[in-house]
RNA sequence: GCGCGGUUAGCUCAGUUGGUAGAGCAACUCAUUUACACUGAGAAGGUCGGGGGUUCAAGUCCCUCACCGCGCACCA
């Protein structure tokens, strides 16, 4: 027996050493597995694109748990012998990179991204880029995670601009992407707009007022935002409204606080009677529903009172001054004025930037757009629902993948959430104010406008200033990573990918987008199943955030109780899709249980290997064997069925009270007996147990079923990590 | 407003197609150098949020209410 059993098992000691020796086997790559005969070169493939972490930043505790999860289903898949890929990569994050360098630079320097230029704030993002890369890769690994790295991708890379630029120049051709002057989220604090799925609303007290624009203008009109009505250009009313019924269609003129303004009475059908005094200001410029409300009176919408830097751009007194200021002073002169009518306090939703936290200004702006809702031809397609050559949206395909089962999305609840984004979607707007990202692949020339992957030829074309949205390149992902465009074998083997596990959050961010990114470019899905997971939080079931200081580091976890400890506390106790609170006393539990495992098998080694070898079980042993190979089955269909939680649990609970508690204690008197037929068999089943025990542990607790699996004498010296899953399966 | 979760032992949570309520931790009693003290044995702890219904049988299915989270939309 090796002598290291001796000591209690030491993590620290050997998970380094451990991932190192799988590494460098190759292994994690399926073709060296095909190549060394270890998988079939026609076996089954079984593929997952690990969701690309951001490179602003380190690991934390949801990317710890994240990647446990596919590494159980990955390490599983491969024990069973399927041609087993899991794909790293990292995501530039367009947004959250660079406004992470230019708050540094800021701080440090003083110089803001225009006092340095695009080439240089390019080149130092990338250089930050860079260096967080390589701490959260070297993270990735200490959690054990069998990616291969040969096949590692980048979003910003050679291969990844390619596939980004082909995947906007075809949308292009087919007329979804399109450029459009229309109201976007416009953040004056990151000076970019920001798509509708990266707002985030805070509900706050305002004041609305109830004023007229005029002391012979008829119909009072409420808002909670006085300064935008030197904007506004027209007055709805509902149409059943019988109090202004009289004034629709007749036309106004005022000095709204110095602004010449011209006011259309319209019927709308959208207007609340109820609320306020039900008449609306319509502000197109500066509201999305206003600005809906003017497409269908044809008023004008170009009339706008506020600038990029969220201060009025008007004639006279409110020019320049910030919109909070503006308000104020409105409210002033309607006093003076005598027009206001009444103030009342309220509580007001304000949507917020997610990155900067700036307060979003609605503003029309040129953008470019994915049109969701414009009918085109699927000519190819492999998706159940959808027919080759078939007609149909964007928003429809999304719907129908999902609908159809094309998509399996086992958790019903997330199925309907998912719908209900759907429905509530609009035109995706994709440029982005920034530097640092794939820079659109337009041209434009006087009034010609050109698209494709690399500049046209011909002299005076400048390529459009504005980034992508990261989302966009984020969605081609799962075939950006194989090679597409090129007609790749990784393609033909791996996509649709298996399996997609990302976090509730980022279901209609990501994985809505990466279906219709899939759907469109290939007619196929992205993944077959996405099993959605919940948030780890703190003990007191709160967010980990910088600002609460609560963030518990995985690397400080690994470095007291070891990786196995950590990846076990976080699996067991969580039903998938729920979220967890993080408890360091569990990872404690399972520490202690890593060591367990170590002295069952320190005693069998010492007291169960004796030169006689039994041929077959007596009737107490095989019994023992049976219910065992019961549990083996058992555990084999719960991972099959998601539930990864509960197969770490019985593994667990097998292996402590059924196999160390009860089994070694029963064949204390038998191995030190004088039954030579009962010790044999007895030391047989016990090798034989945990010799399956541990390759059913191997996908949960991968080091030191492994450190366990090389000082095993009956075994040659291949790595448990490509040993045979013990149940075959159907 | 629309929608999604959750509510089970002191705490954190499991509970698969309905079939005698489970685990870990904590607390309690005992064992004391054992393969392992990163230990073992034992006992205790629950009208499964409330109410109603379906059923031979409900933590599980249906209806309803309450509370706690969260998402989407939004009214000017």
């Amino acid at each position: 027996m090796d002598e290291k059993f001796l000591k209690p098992y030491n993590p620290q000691e050997s998970e380094a050493r451990t991932y190192e020796a799988w590494q460098e086997s190759g292994y994690f790559n399926p073709d060296t597995c095909i190549e060394k005969g270890i998988t079939k070169a026609n076996a089954e493939p079984f593929s997952i694109v690990l969701p690309p972490p951001n490179v602003t930043g380190k690991l934390h505790m949801g990317h710890a748990y994240e990647d446990t999860l596919q590494d159980v289903f990955i390490r599983f898949n491969r024990m069973l012998g399927k041609k087993t890929l899991w794909l790293p990569g990292t995501d530039s994050a367009a947004i959250a990179t660079q406004a992470r360098v230019e708050k540094n630079i800021k701080k440090e320097e003083g110089l803001s991204r225009h006092d340095i230029g695009r080439d240089e704030l390019v080149d130092r993002v990338s250089a930050f880029a860079k260096e967080s890369e390589e701490i959260i890769l070297s993270q990735i690994r200490r959690m054990g995670a069998s990616l291969d790295w040969s096949r590692y991708a980048y979003t910003l890379d050679e291969k990844r601009n390619l596939a980004v630029a082909t995947a906007f120049k075809r949308m292009y051709d087919a007329g979804l992407i399109y450029r459009g002057n229309r109201i976007v989220n416009w953040d004056p604090k990151g000076q970019t707009t920001i798509s509708d799925d990266e707002i985030v609303h805070e509900e706050r007290q305002a004041k609305l007022h109830t004023f007229r624009y005029s002391k012979d203008f008829p119909i009072p009109v409420a808002t909670t935002r006085p300064e935008t009505k030197v904007g506004d250009v027209a007055v709805a009313v509902h149409p059943d409204d019988a109090r202004y019924k009289e004034f629709v269609g007749k036309e106004y003129e005022a000095i709204f606080c110095d602004v010449p303004i011209h006011i259309t009475v319209v019927a709308d059908q959208e207007v609340d009677p109820e609320f306020g005094t039900g008449a609306v200001g319509v502000t197109p410029a500066h509201s999305q529903t206003d600005w809906d409300i003017a497409e269908r009176h044809d008023l004008p919408k170009d009339v706008v009172v506020i600038n990029e830097y969220a201060k009025m751009s008007v004639t006279g007194r409110l020019n320049n001054m910030k919109t909070t200021d503006a308000r104020e002073s409105v409210v002033a002169w309607l006093l003076e004025e005598g027009l206001l009518e009444k103030s009342e306090d309220v509580t007001q939703n304000v949507s917020t930037a997610e990155r900067t936290g700036g307060i979003i200004e609605p503003l029309p702006k040129l953008q470019w757009w994915v049109a969701v809702n414009k009918p085109f031809v699927l000519p190819h397609s492999t998706i159940h629902g959808i027919k080759s050559g078939e007609k149909t949206t964007l928003k429809q395909l999304m719907r129908t993948v999902v609908e159809s089962g094309a998509v399996s999305i086992p958790q019903d609840g997330f199925r309907k959430t998912y719908f209900h984004w759907i429905d509530n979607l609009h035109d995706w707007c994709i440029s982005r104010q920034i530097w640092f990202g794939h820079r659109i692949p337009a041209w434009y020339r006087s009034d010609e406008v050109s698209v494709g992957t690399s500049a046209p030829s011909g002299e005076g074309w400048t390529q459009e200033d504005d980034v992508l949205d990261t989302w966009f390149s984020s969605s081609l992902w799962t075939f950006s990573t194989l090679g597409w465009p090129e007609e790749t074998q990784d393609m033909k083997t791996y996509h649709p990918t298996s399996l997609m596990s990302p976090a509730y959050e980022i279901l209609p961010l990501w994985v809505s987008r990466m279906i219709l990114m899939s759907g469109f470019h290939l007619g196929e899905v992205p993944f077959k199943t996405v099993m959605i997971h919940g948030l780890v939080r703190d003990k007191q079931g709160r967010k980990f955030s910088k600002s609460l200081n609560n963030g518990i580091d995985p690397l400080d976890m690994i470095e007291k109780y070891g990786t196995d400890a950590l990846r076990m506390g976080l699996l067991v106790g969580t039903s998938i899709g729920n979220d967890i609170r993080f408890d360091e006393n569990k990872i404690k539990g399972y520490k202690h249980f890593a060591n367990k495992l170590w002295n069952i098998t320190r005693f069998i080694l010492e007291n169960a290997s004796s030169d006689l070898k039994a041929v077959s079980y007596n009737e107490v042993d095989n019994a023992l064997k049976k219910s065992f190979d019961e549990l083996a089955e058992d555990v084999t269909k719960d991972i099959e069925e998601y539930r990864v939680y509960m197969a770490a649990e019985k593994l667990y609970h097998y292996a402590w009270h059924e196999l160390a508690d009860k089994i070694i204690e029963e064949s204390k008197p038998i191995l030190q007996g004088n039954d030579m037929i009962a010790k044999t068999s007895r030391e047989l089943l016990l090798n034989e147990i945990l010799n399956n025990l541990l390759r059913l542990l191997h996908p949960f607790m991968p080091f030191v079923t492994e450190e366990i699996w090389q000082s095993l004498p009956s075994k040659d010296k291949e790595f448990i990590m490509i040993a045979s899953w013990p149940v075959t399966i159907k």
